[in-house]
DNA sequence: GAGAAGATCTCCT
DNA sequence: GGAGATCTTCTCA
């Protein structure tokens, strides 16, 4: 369980995105280890991408967007939810990939508590759902990636095969035309077919 | 300081 | 398939 090294996240924002898929995002918090597979992202970039945070420059809430990479952007919307990102590319480009869905590995008991329900295909299959499942809230905005115990983001132990689809992005009106959603074909958690 | 929209989820029909 | 929940953030006056 060692967590990807700084120059996984500082290159390209797109590669980062599609190489996201299959690799395990580790939590732990008092008492739980929470593993899930990473199944589902979507890339967001700067002045080029209208669906992005980014889009008009930095404001206080998307300034972590502007760091080097491998640091979590966490931010609250729609009142009720937290969506978990990963920041790319180097200091003062901004980038970061929405982690949409995971696959659950481990501490599933405690993924089900947190969601408040039994059925494991409901726990982890979009990113308001996922943040619930794995205890990431406005807290962990900032963490270094790299460095943190508590989060991180790691390789598979044995390396696994498998086809990656793209689509257009989820949930947004502008910027719809970029095929920036990336998923793992025919896996059962992903949000949307 | 006000108003509108939002990278969503759940429940209802 | 559709609307409501619910509150933060941004934009503009």
């Amino acid at each position: 369980m060692k967590a990807l090294p700084r120059r996984f996240y500082t290159r390209d924002t797109l590669t980062v995105a599609e190489e996201l898929l299959g690799k395990r995002l580790v939590r732990h918090t008092t008492g739980s280890k929470l593993v899930g597979k990473i199944v589902e992202v979507e890339a967001y970039g700067g002045s080029d991408d209208p669906g992005s945070h980014a889009y008009r420059g930095m404001t206080p809430r998307n300034r972590l967007m502007f760091r080097k990479g491998g640091f979590a952007y966490v931010y609250f919307t729609y009142g009720k939810h937290y969506c978990f990102n990963v920041v790319t590319e180097r200091q003062n480009v901004p980038g970061a990939v929405l982690i949409r869905a995971l696959e659950p590995l481990e501490g599933i008991e405690t993924m089900k508590k947190n969601r408040r329900t039994s059925n494991v295909l409901n726990l982890t299959d979009g990113p308001g759902k996922l943040t619930e499942a794995m205890n990431i809230t406005g807290k962990q905005n900032g963490l270094d990636l790299t460095r943190s115990k508590r989060l991180f983001i790691c390789k598979p132990e044995e390396k696994e095969k498998f086809e990656v689809a793209s689509t257009k992005r989820i949930g947004i009106r502008v910027g719809v035309n970029k095929p920036w959603r990336f998923y793992i074909e025919d896996n059962r958690f992903v949000s949307r077919k």
